[in-house]
DNA sequence: GGATCATACGAACGTTCGTTCATAAAAGCG
DNA sequence: CGCTTTTATGAACGAACGTTCGTATGATCC
């Protein structure tokens, strides 16, 4: 029964459009996703693609799901499979570096980039985005947690705070090598991070 | 002669043109900007506002230049009327996050949102936008440089390094604040600069 | 006062947008 | 086999887009 040839075509039809969705939106945004263009470029008919989605909002909420997809499998599972606390904190940021150097997406991080277009849209893709941003900002948070239960870092170390400056300091990576051409913000941005860490580890020769 | 009352009615329409784009163009982003919708907006018709600027792109030039007025009204003249090295820097850093707190630009920090829209958009947009960033980053490098000078850094402080930092802090503070309704944001962007800068200084309690 | 200039307008152009709908093609199921 | 279900198509819709053009309104200048 769970043989249906006409599903299994669906759903490779609509990884396919996702697939290419993902990449054009991570260049030229969200919103400049377009229904037509997208059929175009897959060489299928517009109300084809329409069909999958039913309207463009749902498009882009389908983009964002498959967007965290990709960034659970090139991000939080590697870092994950790290031992909890310092190594999986420093795992998650150079995973993350990577993630956005390797241009996974070729616009760089879809997140950082969907998320400062709806930033100042209320609705429910801004929405979305937030939820997605809350939770990468919890796991490091949470990480660091681990960290000072480890005794890793020091008493001194604010979760949520060190999970923002580390994160600034990715993002920032990400914007600078993209808006400027500049590949060496991502070696900034190690630097930084291992700055940070190690003025706040109780074994500072512990960060690599 | 210089009192012609149609070039200084024209000055004006196209001061209050900008005006209004700015500010949509910090919410919704650059090219979401519609001279038809701006026209409608400002109660003018749809051909007098294109007559302004000639192309939309043209449009897009000319509200950038404008925004990098704004800020160097509202950030960058404050800032130089500091003393050079530690305080200035100090103050540039709080006068960009107040700038971006105050809703300046409704949506934030103008060339925050416009840099992450155009970042991997090749183009003369993307240009102006990158040579924006470039004159930001090397105000902070330089003003770096004149801190170290004055022996109010140490000499492990890089400049480019440190404007790096502190310019990532401010932008994860605007990005934050904004996507997550968390005004607190700001206030962990002011304690991870005043932290990272007296990490650096020769005299850490001159941080204030 | 008449010629000249810049500003603003309204109508229309061709395109693209998201969306709707009737219909064809193909696969599963009785 | 017929009947249903799912996917995909092509034609068409109204609305909005950037852009062009001919024209009207006044202020400036000789």
């Amino acid at each position: 029964m769970t043989q249906d040839g006409r599903l299994a075509r669906g759903n490779e039809s609509r990884r396919r459009i996702l697939e290419r969705a993902m990449a054009t939106a991570s260049q030229d945004g969200l919103e400049a996703l377009s229904i037509g263009r997208l059929a175009t470029d897959l060489g299928v008919s517009k109300s084809g693609v329409f069909a999958h989605f039913g309207s463009k909002e749902e498009l882009q909420a389908a983009v964002i799901r498959a967007a965290g997809a990709v960034f659970a499998r090139e991000v939080i599972a590697p870092g994950l499979n790290l031992p909890p606390g310092l190594p999986r904190l420093l795992g998650l940021c150079d995973g993350w570096l990577d993630y956005s150097q390797r241009r996974v997406f070729p616009g760089g991080c879809f997140f950082y980039a969907a998320g400062a277009e709806f930033d100042a849209r209320p609705g429910r893709i801004r929405d979305l985005l937030a939820d997605a941003r809350r939770d990468w900002l919890r796991l490091c948070a949470q990480t660091v947690t681990d960290a000072r239960h480890l005794g890793e870092l020091t008493e001194a170390a604010d979760p949520v705070q060190v999970a923002f400056e580390l994160d600034a300091l990715a993002c920032a990576a990400n914007s600078t090598a993209l808006l400027l051409d500049e590949p060496l913000a991502y070696e900034r941005a190690r630097a930084g991070i291992r700055d940070r860490l190690r003025a706040l580890a109780t074994r500072p020769d512990s960060v690599p």
